[in-house]
DNA sequence: GGTTGAGATAGTGTCGACACCGTTGCGTCG
DNA sequence: CGACGCAACGGTGTCGACACTATCTCAACC
């Protein structure tokens, strides 16, 4: 996972292009990448002082950087308080989760009514070329495909609205769903489902193809839970949790 | 409706108490308050001197409220233009009330899952205190807790992400539902389904929950959509559209 | 008369300074 | 030995200034 990739996808995600002058799309894509590799860890101090020595500037474009990121739910800020990275709680994971599997039924079912037959056509495209990475094994190659397929369908359906809060759900799960797509054989049953969703799709039928996403999200989250546990299960021995931003 | 009564409102569905300074939290309720009651006319100019001389403030502050509306929907910034109130087509219109729709459904399905007894005696109470309001004809009071209700019941269903995408949807179309509840008979037929769906709960029947809160959410797109196209064919006469902040 | 361009105007984005407050470390007291 | 309080430090929120640019005005030109 290329932190190019990664800034790339999150420029469109946050919506940032043209909508933020550039100094502030830069810091904002930074500590966003930073917190989606996991190269800041959830709950450390995101002082604007510091980041605004390293990108120099003043701390006005950090503070507003910080702010586009809050409300993508990557970072928290109170009121006089130092903002953090966010650190979801499980049972917050899986509240987004649970809408996520909603709202994605939601857009199978748009989808099948919405999609022509050359838009259908794309997206099996899209899919055989993650079943080719899901089969060599390349997981970030898989994972940035994935979130560029489900960026395409909500293109595709058309509901703006619909998008922007899929997209900020993406967003939350982001650094969680590569950690799911690492446990063993996921990346295959991944693509299954994925193959299954836009088989429906193609014969058109709403009911299956809601079905079977919703399915399909239930067992990614399983996937990321297990995956989280086993983690937490590990990094229980040396419980280290940095405080100061990276510098 | 008055200014203190969207005030409150705004304060809980923006989560500004704690999360912002109180100056900010001043800026972004006036302003707010004054795009919900039509104060503020869609595609205004907001700018920032205009409302830093009204609250006696430097710049920094108004931007921060700005933001924070922009996020919800209220506000539309785009890099070096001028801040505008947001002015939602009727297809953004038709794609908000499509998701809140779906995400009604979802709630209503876990409020029969989770409301416990006494929660659901609250709820009845409050559909009752609405019914009164009702048949006295009191849009205003009516309407705001319409507001509470709905508020109340993500509460109890206890999902934090669920809620904060409703409140968002809901802030959006706040101007618009008041709007709908002024039509001649909606008031009567709004309570209605706000009982049928209640006595749905008090039966435990998820589905049929469901499906009411989707009707009745439909229903009054409905009627928000009629009204508007009212006001449309009114307003197409003199079409006026003023674009300097108030002052 | 309508279009185009130059200059004036007005508003945005960023900065460095400063006042205020949360935090931390240390000394004091129970 | 631990709880408490205090003072120094560090970080946040706000300000006024300034550079830059979108927008408006108006005059010259076709």
């Amino acid at each position: 996972m290329t932190d190019q990739d990664t800034r790339l996808v999150l420029e469109r995600l946050l919506r940032l292009r043209d909508r933020r002058e550039p100094l502030v799309v830069q810091i904002a894509e930074w500590v966003g990448a930073g917190i989606v590799e996991g190269r800041l860890e959830p709950g450390q101090d995101l002082n604007s002082v510091d980041l605004s020595r390293r990108f120099e500037t003043s701390r006005t474009p950090v503070r507003e950087a910080l702010m586009l990121l809050e409300q993508e739910g990557l970072v928290e800020m109170k009121a006089r308080r130092r903002p953090r990275v966010a650190a979801p709680t499980p049972q917050d994971i899986r509240d987004i989760y649970q809408v996520r599997k909603n709202l994605l039924s939601m857009l199978a079912g748009l989808l099948v009514e919405r999609a022509d037959d050359e838009e259908l056509a794309e997206l099996r495209t899209r899919v055989e070329r993650m079943r080719k990475l899901a089969d060599g094994g390349d997981v970030d190659g898989y994972f940035w495909n994935h979130v560029l397929l489900q960026e395409r369908m909500t293109e595709i359906v058309g509901n703006p609205t619909l998008k922007q809060i899929l997209d900020s759900l993406a967003l939350r799960t982001l650094m969680l769903r590569h950690l799911g797509l690492t446990r063993a054989g996921r990346l295959a049953h991944s693509v299954d489902d994925q193959e299954r969703l836009l088989q429906a799709c193609e014969e058109r039928d709403g009911e299956l193809a809601s079905a079977l996403i919703a399915g399909a999200t239930v067992r990614a989250q399983r996937a990321v839970e297990e995956q989280l546990e086993q983690d937490g299960a590990a990094r229980g021995r040396k419980p280290a949790r940095g405080r100061r931003a990276a510098s």
